[in-house]
RNA sequence: GCCGAUGUAGCUCAGUUGGUCAGAGCAGCUGAUUUGUAAUCAGCAGGCCGUGGGUUCGAAUCCCUCCAUCGGCUCCA
């Protein structure tokens, strides 16, 4: 039938099918090779968008013929299409690179290069708050911080294993003029931690020991890959590697789980998906290290899993190629998975590295490694955040809290009052003094999405309070300064709180 | 990297088949106004029409190169 028809696509799929059993379904006058349903009537697609057109390898092989996908939508009703399209607008104006630059919170340029972002200062502050946050929970956790080099030898990659999976792929390296050594800049940090570790001798007693580090890394993404601050060439991981002894593996990859539980949990983080991925037991040359070792690292992650209670999905083959991991995914504002969080079992650095501890026994034993990085990467999961709260972040982690407004220049110097208190106060505040109407600084203070404006006046200078309104709900009425600034604290504290 | 699309003032966008096509709104600046919970009025200023070539008497407009962005694919240590 489909050689009749000239097509050669549906040739080869029924060429490659195993099962014996062919079946074809028809609607109208439209018969197709498929195992089935189709629609039971074509009756229920009334209303019809085509959406956008894009290449599509045959059957995902980049080596293979690229076809044209048209993408399109139906609905049995044309005011439903007409919702889904509002939908669709409403979800485009939480695009994180839309809102990132409203906010003025990071840009990029042409000449700087692609995929690399460039922090503004209220997009850094924010980040700088996130780090601070996250450093605090790793310092209860017994995480020490160090600090390694952005470049690194070639040698050093070549031990990690890097060197031979990504190294023609990659960044090319930089030479130096005289020696002609050779260094990358870094791709990632477990190898620099690695080398940490081995700076000293360690016994039993030392483990686990808990290496944590902001470390910026750079990758050369396919260009077609990049995407906002969700997948660039320079990025800064929340990063930690943790050596252990086998025993404590499995507590320590609970911990990390708390971790970034308690992390999503701040940031009203709810809506994510944990996602287990192991090796592909078909194509095992893709991957580095024995039989046993995956197989004792994956047991460790599912057992992990089953003690906290994850409600975690299987995916066969989405391990990294030195070990299996739990990933943390979440989707943006159209519906896109991203990794956030990540957290990788590691047998084969700690070999390559020689990395050893002296047991009780005195004698050498290899630890294992565990990588985890909580947010991902600072890019990622300031996108993410932006998309998810459409801009409006928490309280203490927005770059304005607070906006001041008085209602006419004669009030200009209470307000100044105001500011000087509130800022007195570790409150960030500022003052929108332009001579504007009112209704016009509520306005344009709204769409800064900041979460309280207060609005001074003659009432507020009598009774030295201010006239509270909150983004997004109106009036709130008027409350002293002092106790203002105690709710504030107040509604931070409780955000923060773990 | 691949397929397809896009690139005009700080931002969002108009510019019909190449011929007063360098335009609007917002933002900015200046002035007037002194404002009470989502846009006060007027004036002014802003652009090598992404880059480099080409076609043409004439290019924002047509062709090619490169750069960047967007939607997918592939990839994601």
């Amino acid at each position: 039938y489909f050689s009749e028809k000239g097509d050669e696509y549906k040739i080869e799929q029924i060429q490659d099918l195993e099962d014996g059993t062919i079946s074809f379904y028809n609607q109208g006058s439209f018969t197709d090779l498929c195992r089935g349903p189709h629609l039971q009537s074509s009756e229920s697609i009334k209303a019809i968008k085509l959406l956008s057109i894009a290449g599509a390898y045959w059957r995902g092989d980049e080596k293979r013929k690229q076809l044209t996908r048209v993408y399109g939508i139906s609905f049995p009703k044309k005011t439903m299409l007409d919702e889904y399209l509002v939908l669709l607008e409403e979800a485009k104006k939480r695009d994180h690179r839309k809102i990132g630059k409203e906010l003025q919170l990071f840009t990029f340029s042409q000449k700087v290069g692609q995929g690399l972002p460039l922090w503004l200062p209220k997009g850094a502050k924010l980040r700088e708050r996130l780090e601070n946050f996250l450093k605090k929970v790793q310092k209860d956790y017994g995480y020490e911080p160090v600090i390694t080099p952005h470049i690194g030898q070639k040698e050093l990659y070549v031990t990690s294993g890097h060197y031979e999976k990504y190294g023609k792929d990659s960044f090319q390296p930089i030479k130096t003029p005289s020696e002609n050594e050779e260094f990358l800049l870094k791709p990632m940090n477990c190898p620099h931690h690695c080398e940490i570790y081995k700076s000293s001798r360690k016994t039993f007693r030392d483990l686990p020991v808990r290496l944590a580090e902001f470390g910026t890394v750079y990758r050369y993404e396919q260009s077609g890959e990049l995407h906002g601050l969700t997948r660039v060439r320079g990025f800064t991981q929340d990063d930690a590697h943790i050596f252990c002894r086998p025993d404590q593996l499995k507590e320590e990859f609970i911990k990390v789980i708390d971790i970034v539980l308690t992390i999503f949990k701040a940031l009203s983080f709810s809506d994510f998906t944990t996602q287990i991925s192991l090796r592909d037991p078909e194509d095992k040359e893709k991957y580095i290290g024995s039989d046993e070792n995956w197989e004792k690292s994956e047991i460790a992650i599912i057992e992990a899993c089953d003690e906290k209670g994850l409600d975690t999905f299987v995916e066969l083959g989405e391990a990294a190629f030195y070990g299996p991991k739990l990933d943390f995914m979440v989707k943006d504002a159209l519906g896109r998975e991203w990794q956030l969080g990540t957290i990788q079992v590691d047998y084969n650095l700690p070999e390559r590295f020689e990395l050893e501890y002296i047991g009780s026994d005195d004698k050498r034993h290899r630890p294992v490694m565990i990588h985890r990085a909580p947010f991902g990467s600072l890019e990622r999961f300031v996108a993410v955040m932006i998309e998810h709260t459409a801009g409006k972040f928490p309280l203490w982690l927005t770059p304005d809290q607070v906006v001041i407004l008085p209602v006419s220049e004669k009030y200009v110097d209470y307000a100044k009052k105001v500011f000087n208190f509130l800022n007195n106060s570790d409150i960030r505040t500022l003052i929108d003094d332009r001579d504007e109407k009112v209704g016009k600084k509520i306005r344009d203070n709204e769409l800064k999405k900041i979460p309280y404006l207060l609005i001074v006046g003659e009432k507020e200078v009598e009774g030295n309070t201010v006239s509270i309104r909150r983004q997004g709900e109106g009036d709130q009425g008027s409350m002293t300064l002092e106790d203002f600034a105690s709710f504030i604290h107040k509604e931070v504290e409780l955000q923060i709180q773990l």
